[in-house]
DNA sequence: GTATTATGACTGACCAGTCAGTATTGTAGC
DNA sequence: GCTACAATACTGACTGGTCAGTCATAATAC
């Protein structure tokens, strides 16, 4: 217990110390290591000088480039959020309703299972009472965002008549919930080995699977889908 | 910023302070009011002193019934989850099928939406990465518990012809996850004013509408069930 | 030379945990 | 009943360690 909380492999090469880098530069390194450490310890249990050895500086530097250890960690979450959203958003719409579902959904997954993705969720969830305006921030930009984009998809899908018109209102939200909550207990050890779900294709077609069931027009049966189709 | 963190109103009439009480009356002040402190803050954020305040007593007093926080922590936890439990499980079988499987979703949703819920969940999340023997106490003893006991129903519904042999496999855990998963979005204020979710029963309704739609068994519609039928 | 960036020893606030001391209850002897 | 004494519950001022944030000094860039 005499050693650092922080077993991270020690600085790579971030460069040599002691030169300037450009800010650009340094708040990156900076906030990459504030990841890292705030992801094993939380907001509280993180030392500063864990940071600053993580990324490679001094603590004096990392004063810096942020004002204090709290906007260190809400500047964190959001460029996270922000830098996963935005590079996952480039992806072209598609002109077949049941194939842009399917290109949202695929989209949607890999970013929930992504393995910062818990880990920001966590740490978000664990300073709500203290930072309420962060948890405002993650569900607009997460939860709702990502609710209204499916809820669009679903709708075109009912007007082609591939669902069922009676379940497109709050069908987004069950979907939603299922695949966010998989996610989660994927990212829990316990539950994870418990039920057997390792291989997240496998569970996305599950999820989906009970998804089309709820869906199907009633008194069809449309052939199953797979969104891993090739 | 100058007065307590705690704004709680004071300790009503815990009987006089300085009068001694029976191990377990003090203990359970005690547990009652690291409940209260530590929903309000997290682990780190509370001090002993808080609590001792909230519960009527001296910091040395909290000393003498827990070895210390993080101990006084996880038994606050472990009483909290376990009481609910037990308080919930008294329910008595019911031999129809659907009427045990409405039973057992009711009792779920009513311990997945009581306040305390999600408290408890975001503050066993926030120490993961410190206590993992109270995250693997919490899958155990609510989430797979839980999706043990529905599976059960479910497979009974099945073997009566009411569910969908093809979705019965894994279906407990698309409903625990539907229905976890919207108990937490209730408990988030932006969530919850964005899409409406203040009534539980009206909640619960259109999640169970949805679980049907997926298990109704292929070309029929049976008719809409409602749990909470009087 | 001067402006900018980086450093890390230092400070001051904070708080978990301690313990010497005080209050309360129990009971034994009268 | 009353007093004396022991046993135990409770108290809160204090200590020792921790760490966020500061700033005088040093290094580097131009």
């Amino acid at each position: 217990m005499t050693d650092s909380s922080v077993t991270i492999a020690e600085v790579a090469d971030k460069g040599d110390t002691r030169t300037r880098r450009p800010a650009e530069e340094r708040e990156a390194q900076i906030i990459e290591a504030a990841f890292t450490a705030f992801a094993a310890s939380g907001l509280d249990e993180t030392r500063l000088e864990d940071i600053a050895r993580l990324a490679g500086v001094a603590k004096g530097t990392i004063y810096i480039y942020f004002p204090n250890k709290e906007a260190l960690f809400r500047e964190m979450i959001r460029r996270t959020v922000v830098a996963r959203l935005d590079a996952l958003e480039g992806t072209p719409h598609d002109p077949d309703a049941l194939a842009d579902f399917n290109r949202v959904v695929r989209t949607y997954w890999s970013y929930v299972n992504d393995p910062h993705f818990p880990v920001l969720y966590r740490l978000v969830s664990s300073v709500l009472p203290r930072l309420p305006e962060l948890q405002q921030f993650f569900a607009e930009r997460v939860s709702l965002r990502w609710q209204r984009l499916l809820q669009g998809c679903i709708d075109a899908c009912v007007a082609d008549g591939l669902f069922d018109a009676a379940q497109a209102t709050d069908s987004a939200r069950m979907l939603h919930a299922l695949m966010m909550q998989h996610a989660l207990m994927r990212a829990n050890p316990t539950i994870c080995n418990a039920i057997r779900l390792q291989d997240a294709h496998a569970v996305l077609d599950r999820v989906l699977a009970f998804f089309h069931a709820a869906m199907r027009p009633t008194g069809h049966t449309p052939a199953q889908q797979n969104v891993h189709a090739h």
